[in-house]
Formats: structure tokens, C-alpha cells, sequence
DNA sequence: AGTGGGTTTGTTTTT
DNA sequence: CAAACCCACT
């Protein structure tokens, strides 16, 4: 028996058309829990195994690292099951630990290591440090090699201190985080400063390409790259240098890519470039042994924010294909049966779905059987409501063997929601892990100590140099950092430059000079030894040799332990890299630590609640979901709510969070809430309305609503009673879909009247007629 | 030079 | 209601 047939035979027809497609373009329509990553596995493994494609050919672009690291076990643990049938004739897991560890280690070293899998950020940052050095840009601005990856806040205080200082504008009218927003937008459709100036030459476009141009030398001055420049340099790369693009259009013969509606226009200009050699006429297009597969659900498109582009997936056919109508190509496959949820699930998300409509029709086909009914539940305030999903998930626990702390999750729109569940979940004793928020490699120390290892790896980095160069404290004070920033300025050189030169800081540093010194020779010796010292070893000697862990240990805090700890556990972290990768160089951990998500740490079987925002929870799946505050304003959140392509979005959110659920969905939201300090009264959310009733079960007792809904019932909204009209300004109302409002005008008379209603929630006014059923007066 | 207190600002979502 | 930010004081 051939383990070919094996994992051929569990799939299902579409699914076995995906696995087996060899050559040319692939579009994969999965629906949600249609076993899409499945599909994906199980091809790049058929490729190797039936095509014999060499691994380093296969470069597959996952969302996560965490799916990247995921897929390569699945993969391994199929080859070396194959291994172990071939060599053995047994099961792997009937081998001694030894045997199976061998043979695990084999398959790593001949398929998994060579595999380019991992986020278009990870596979491109890799591509980078080979080539960066052949890059230029528009300004002749280069960077090498060694290059620093600036997080966010990195970007936004480079942002900040350009608008503040270099161009002095203020800083109210030109907000920093928006500049660096339209910055980052712009990058992602793969505009220089020229170009984003030509599309946008009013005022305040001209003054954002300034700021992005200056970005741009500041970037360039620091060796340093943002998160947005890992996909839009090595575009630039390729269409500026034919030689090099052949080079990686040739290495990457199959290119898969999943979370395909997640795409933006420049990560979808970097595989057309590699999967086509930047031909643009398909006539010259030649398939044999290459491929393009790309895997994606428009209906879980949800990252506009960042520019994902989902009409990228709804174009592939023409743009990759023949063209031609479904039926009629072979360039699309529908993945619509879905094995993860319960049917009353599937039917509550069809019909929530249903009310888009920028979609490709696609309705997810149960295999599973009817399952519960959907609990959904009113709370009076966020605290009844975490009561409620504690109380309801111990019960639940307890009720059923099978199920773990790790079969919960608690999804919600906005990190800031998940307070209240912690509090109660603390409470209760009930572990928990929270996903996302305040990550482990945002924390003071971790980043001081990244600093550190960055100014080792990459002088030029002068954000980190200043982060870390009077940390901890040794005497060298504002005024004279200053002086020193000045100096380099006008020499045009890095900090670094002036910093290392003795006889500079002599001369001008004056009674801290010494320090100075000393702290260069410190970074110095490590630098001389980043070829011959592991990652871990550096960052574990420079921690003791800056002083760091002296300052940390002679504070004696609390806080200062709990520092010194996450300074061992970061070193662990290495160690573990180290290990998972068998690369010790520093650039390796650096590139590594820097694109680590924190979703990266949700390990399987931990045993835990998980809490995440729907946004986290993309790709994951739980027996028993609880999706939380589902509220006007904030679910949808307030800044969607009266943009109607925001608003699909926000019901594709929606549409995710129950997905997730295998077994069971409870749906809460409260009645009372705080926000902003105060207390506010919200309604529940629109998209409630849109599940069926039928499928749901709720503590909500029916209610005699209004005078108008009773009033207009029998007459099926055709005729109007007196009271229907009967409205008048100040009246306060309640809109199912605005929220909470007070009539300020009345336009119109009978029949015809219409009504304008400032609404609070949105701070805005509306114009709707009398008749609306979604509108009710105040109680 | 570093802390402290008082003020302001802000909440989508993330690689 | 926080966190973050700023200024002034020690």
C-alpha cells in the first residue's frame, strides 16, 4: 500500500482535483472549514513525491508564520511516515523514539528545510539578504545586507520626528499616525513619493510625499527597512533587474498562495513578476513545470485596512487563466462541503453572508449533522456578559469529558474587550491565553535588548543605538547625545561613525566621553565576533557586559524581576530558533524576531481559553466559540457603520467568528457598557437580525416594542395608521441600525413625511422615513 | 538628569 | 478610564 493512494483516498473529488493539478494556473474557491489547508499540504507533498519537483522549486505563501510552521510539520510527518513504511514497513509511531527522531531529522534536512514556505514578509526578508545590495531606489539610496526591520512604533516615531523637527509642521493639522498610515497605503500600491505626488498634487499630498520622502532617507540612513518595504523593495528589485528576477523566477517553479483574498496590490504584483517573468503577454507564457495556485474565500476577505484587495482573487482567471467561464476552464475549483461545523452553524452563516453584496455566490454545504441550537444571550452590562461565557463554559466542561480549557475561544472585535473576560476568568481560576494586544516582543526590556543585538548586527541603526546608548543609565545625558546627533548630521555619516571615532568623542563629549568609549568598545567586541558567536551566546554576554542585568538585579523590584525574566525567556527563544532552524546567526534570530507574531505562540492542546479578535482567529477553529459584543459600534464597529463596503466587511468578520465554531456558537452582547469612561447604553447588533430565528435560542424575553410596530403589523406596512405619522421634534428614537437618536426636524407632511434624526452614536444626521421598520421610539 | 505629577488623548482590525 | 505625553521641579 502506497501512502499515495492513502491521502488520496480521504479526499474528496474537488479536493483530489486541487491536490492533483501539476502545471499551470489553479484558482481554489474554499469555502470556510472546506479543508482548504489540507488541500494545499497535501499538493505540495504530491508534487515532491508524484511530480518529483525538487523542494527548493516550492514556494507556498501562508498568512502566518504559525500556518507556515504548521504546514511544514504536516508535510514532514508525511514523508516520514513514507520513510518509515519503506524502510521499516511499520507505522511511524510504532518505531522506537530514536528511529522515528532519525527519520524525522532526515526528512527535515531533504524536503522541509529546502521548502520555501512562510509569509510573504518571512520569504521575502530571506530573499532580501541576498540581494538587497543590488537595490537602489529612485534617490540612489542603497542598504546592505545586515539591514534592521523597524516595527510599527519604530515607523511612526521616524514619522513623527520628521513631521515635528525636519519640516516643522503642526503636528495637529498633520497627524503623525495618519501621515504614516497614507505612507504605508501608498507603499502597498507600490507608489515612490513621485508617484504618490502625481496621483495626490494638493496640498496636503505634497506635504505626505515630503514626509514619505524623507521617511524614505531616514530608513535609508538607519540600514533599515519597514514591514511594507520587505514586499515593495524586492518588486522594485525586479522590475529594475532582469537578471535577478530570472534568477528567482526560476527557483520558484511551483507558487502557491493561500489566504488569496488577503492579497494587496503589491504582494499580487510580486507573483505575477516571479510566476510569469514579468511577461505581460500570456501568449508567451510557458507552463510546463511551473505553476500558479492560489487558495481563497473573498467571503473572509478582511483585511481592507491594510489594503488587501479581494477583487485580486475574483480576477485570477483573467489575469492568470484563459479567461473563459467556469465550465469552460480549468482554472477553478469550488471547495463548498464544509467538515468543521454543525449544520445550524453553516445555515446562520449562509444567511448572514447572504446580505452581502460584493460576493461570489458560494453557499457552504453541511456534512456534519444538525448540532445545538445557537444560544444567544443579553447581558445588562460587560461584566454580566463575561459572567455569563465563564459560568456557561465550566458548565460546559463539566457537563462534557471531551471537552478542555482548549476547545473554548472568546472572539471579539477589539483587543480592548477582552478586560472583562480576563477579570472574570481570573476570577474563576480558569486559564486563558490572550492572543494579540500587548505582545511579548513590544516589552521594554525585550526591546532594549533587541536594540542591543540590532546596533551589533546593523550600527547604522541609529534608532536602536539611541534607544540603548544611555540604557542603563552611564552618564551620558541629552545635551550631549545632541551634540553628537548634530555632529553626524553635518557630516552626513551615522551616528555609529562619530561615536567610534575616539578622538571625536574626546573632543566634543567632554565629561562623558569616557562612557562613550567605553560603551563603543562594549558593541565593538561583539561585532568583531558576530561570525564566530551564536545569536544566543551575543545576546547573553551583551546583556552582562552592558550592565543590563547588573541594573536590573541591584533594583530589586518586582518589576525589575519580572524584566530579568522575560530577558532569560527571550534567550530561551533564541535557543529554541536555533534549534527549530539550525541558523545561529544573529541576522536569522533578528529577521525572525521582528516578524513574530503573537499568534505564533498559540500552541495546539495548551489547554487554555483563547481569546482573540476576529481578526486572530482567521484559519483557526474551536469546538465551542462564544462571540462577544455583538453591538452597534462595535460589531460593526462605529467607523464602518455608514460605509456600506466597510460594513460588508465587518458582516465577512462577523461571518468568520462563526465559522470558527465546530460544535457550539453563542452569540452575547450587553446591554450597558463602558466606553470612554462613561456608561453607554447600546443595541444589538444589526447582524443578529440577519440570523435566522429558528436556529436561535436566547434568554431575551419577547417584549411589547412599540406603539408604531403593533400599529402597523396587521396592515403589512401598506397602510398607515395616525400614529405612524404621529412624531415630533425631540422625540427621542431608537434606529436598529443608527442607534440611539433625537428627531430634529420633520420635512414633509402625511404620507410623505420624513424625519431627520441626529443620531449620537454617530454624531451625525440622518434622513429617514416615518415608515422604517428599523426605527422605534424610545422607551 | 531623572522622576513625578498633571494634563491630554484616544479604540478598530495586523504582517 | 486608561495610557501616553508633557512640563516642571528636585
Amino acid at each position: 500500500m502506497t501512502t499515495d493512494r492513502n491521502f488520496l483516498s480521504q479526499l474528496n473529488p474537488s479536493q483530489r482535483r486541487a491536490v492533483e493539478h501539476f502545471c499551470g494556473p489553479l484558482l481554489v474557491v474554499a469555502g470556510a472549514g472546506s479543508g482548504k489547508t489540507r488541500a494545499l499540504t497535501y499538493r505540495i507533498a504530491h508534487l515532491i513525491r508524484h511530480h518529483q519537483v525538487d523542494p527548493e522549486n516550492i514556494l507556498a505563501v501562508t498568512f502566518t508564520n504559525k500556518a507556515a510552521r504548521e504546514m511544514k510539520e504536516r508535510i514532514e510527518a508525511i514523508f516520514a511516515q513514507d520513510l518509515a513504511q519503506n524502510k521499516y514497513g511499520q507505522r511511524l509511531e510504532l518505531l522506537a523514539e530514536y528511529e522515528q527522531k532519525q527519520l524525522r531529522s532526515r526528512i527535515y534536512k531533504t524536503i522541509t528545510k529546502k521548502l520555501w514556505i512562510g509569509t510573504f514578509h518571512s520569504l521575502f526578508a530571506r530573499i532580501l539578504r541576498y540581494d538587497i545590495n543590488k537595490y537602489q531606489d529612485e534617490r540612489g539610496r542603497i542598504w546592505t545586507r545586515n539591514f534592521s526591520i523597524f516595527d510599527e512604533s519604530d515607523a511612526q516615531s521616524l514619522v513623527k520626528n520628521i513631521v515635528t523637527k525636519q519640516l516643522n509642521l503642526d503636528e495637529k493639522k498633520f497627524d503623525p499616525r495618519s501621515i504614516r498610515y497614507q505612507i504605508s497605503n501608498a507603499k502597498n500600491l507600490g507608489l515612490s513619493p513621485e508617484q504618490y505626488l502625481k496621483e495626490n498634487p494638493h496640498y496636503k499630498g505634497r506635504v505626505i510625499a515630503e514626509v514619505y520622502d524623507g521617511y524614505q532617507a531616514q530608513l535609508a540612513a538607519n540600514n533599515a527597512l519597514d514591514f511594507d518595504d520587505l514586499i515593495l523593495i524586492p518588486v522594485r528589485l525586479f522590475q529594475q533587474n532582469e537578471s535577478i528576477l530570472g534568477y528567482w523566477h526560476s527557483q520558484f517553479r511551483h507558487i502557491l498562495v493561500d489566504e488569496y483574498q488577503d492579497t494587496n496590490r503589491i504582494q499580487y504584483e510580486l507573483i505575477r513578476l516571479l510566476s510569469t517573468n514579468g511577461e505581460t503577454r500570456k501568449s508567451e507564457w510557458n507552463w510546463q513545470g511551473r505553476s500558479i495556485f492560489v487558495v481563497g474565500d473573498a467571503d473572509q476577505s478582511i483585511y481592507s485596512f491594510r489594503m488587501a484587495d479581494f477583487t485580486i482573487l475574483l480576477n485570477f482567471q483573467s489575469d492568470f487563466g484563459d479567461g473563459l467561464p467556469d465550465e469552460d476552464t480549468r482554472t477553478m475549483i469550488k471547495l463548498e462541503e464544509n467538515y468543521r461545523s454543525r449544520e445550524n452553524i453553516l445555515q446562520a452563516a449562509n444567511s448572514l453572508i447572504e446580505n452581502n453584496t460584493q460576493r461570489i455566490e458560494k453557499v457552504l454545504k453541511p456534512t456534519r449533522g444538525l448540532g445545538e441550537q445557537i444560544y444567544c444571550y443579553k447581558a445588562d452590562n460587560e461584566q454580566a456578559e463575561a459572567e455569563f461565557v465563564i459560568n456557561k463554559l465550566k458548565h460546559l466542561r463539566e457537563e462534557n469529558p471531551e471537552l478542555d480549557w482548549g476547545s473554548f475561544a472568546i472572539l471579539y472585535r477589539t483587543n480592548a474587550q477582552s478586560r472583562s473576560f480576563e477579570d472574570a476568568l481570573i476570577q474563576r481560576s480558569v486559564p486563558y491565553t490572550i492572543v494579540g494586544g500587548f505582545k511579548f516582543y513590544d516589552r521594554q526590556e525585550i526591546k532594549d535588548a533587541l536594540a542591543y543585538l540590532r546596533v551589533v548586527s546593523n550600527p547604522a541603526d541609529t534608532v536602536s543605538l539611541l534607544r540603548i546608548i544611555n540604557t542603563p543609565r552611564r552618564g551620558i545625558g541629552k545635551a550631549t547625545i545632541e551634540l553628537l546627533i548634530s555632529a553626524s548630521q553635518e557630516l552626513s555619516v551615522p551616528l555609529w561613525e562619530i561615536l567610534s571615532d575616539e578622538t571625536s568623542v574626546n573632543t566634543l563629549a567632554g565629561r562623558a566621553a569616557k562612557a562613550i568609549n567605553k560603551f563603543v568598545k562594549t558593541i565593538q567586541e561583539f561585532q568583531e565576533q558576530i561570525e564566530t558567536l551564536s545569536a544566543a551566546e551575543i545576546l547573553h554576554q551583551i546583556m552582562e557586559k552592558s550592565g543590563y542585568i547588573d541594573e536590573l538585579k541591584s533594583k530589586g523590584t518586582e518589576e525589575a524581576d519580572n524584566r530579568l525574566e522575560n530577558v532569560y525567556e527571550l534567550n530561551n527563544a533564541v535557543l529554541q530558533f536555533q534549534q527549530d532552524t539550525e541558523d545561529t546567526t544573529l541576522e536569522g534570530f533578528l529577521a525572525n524576531a521582528s516578524l513574530a507574531s503573537d499568534l505564533d505562540n498559540l500552541e495546539e492542546g495548551q489547554q487554555k481559553v483563547s481569546l482573540m479578535t476576529l481578526h486572530s482567529a482567521k484559519g483557526l477553529e474551536f469546538p465551542v466559540v462564544f462571540l462577544v459584543g455583538l453591538e452597534q459600534g462595535l460589531l460593526p464597529h462605529g467607523r464602518s457603520i455608514d460605509d456600506p463596503l466597510a460594513l460588508e466587511e465587518e458582516r465577512r468578520l462577523c461571518y468568520v467568528g462563526v465559522t470558527r465554531a465546530q460544535e457550539q456558537l453563542f452569540l452575547t452582547y450587553a446591554k450597558e457598557r463602558y466606553t470612554w469612561g462613561s456608561r453607554e447604553t447600546k443595541i444589538p447588533s444589526q447582524f443578529l437580525q440577519e440570523l435566522p430565528k429558528e436556529l436561535i435560542s436566547s434568554n431575551i424575553k419577547p417584549k411589547i416594542y412599540s406603539r408604531r410596530l403593533i400599529a402597523s403589523k396587521p396592515a403589512g406596512g401598506a397602510i398607515l395608521s395616525d400614529r405612524d405619522l404621529n412624531w415630533s421634534v425631540g422625540d427621542r428614537v431608537v434606529h436598529q441600525v443608527y442607534g440611539e437618536g433625537e428627531v430634529t426636524h420633520i420635512l414633509g407632511s402625511g404620507k410623505k413625511a420624513t424625519l431627520a434624526i441626529k443620531f449620537s452614536d454617530l454624531g451625525q444626521q440622518k434622513i429617514i422615513p416615518p415608515t422604517d421598520p428599523k426605527l422605534a421610539p424610545m422607551q
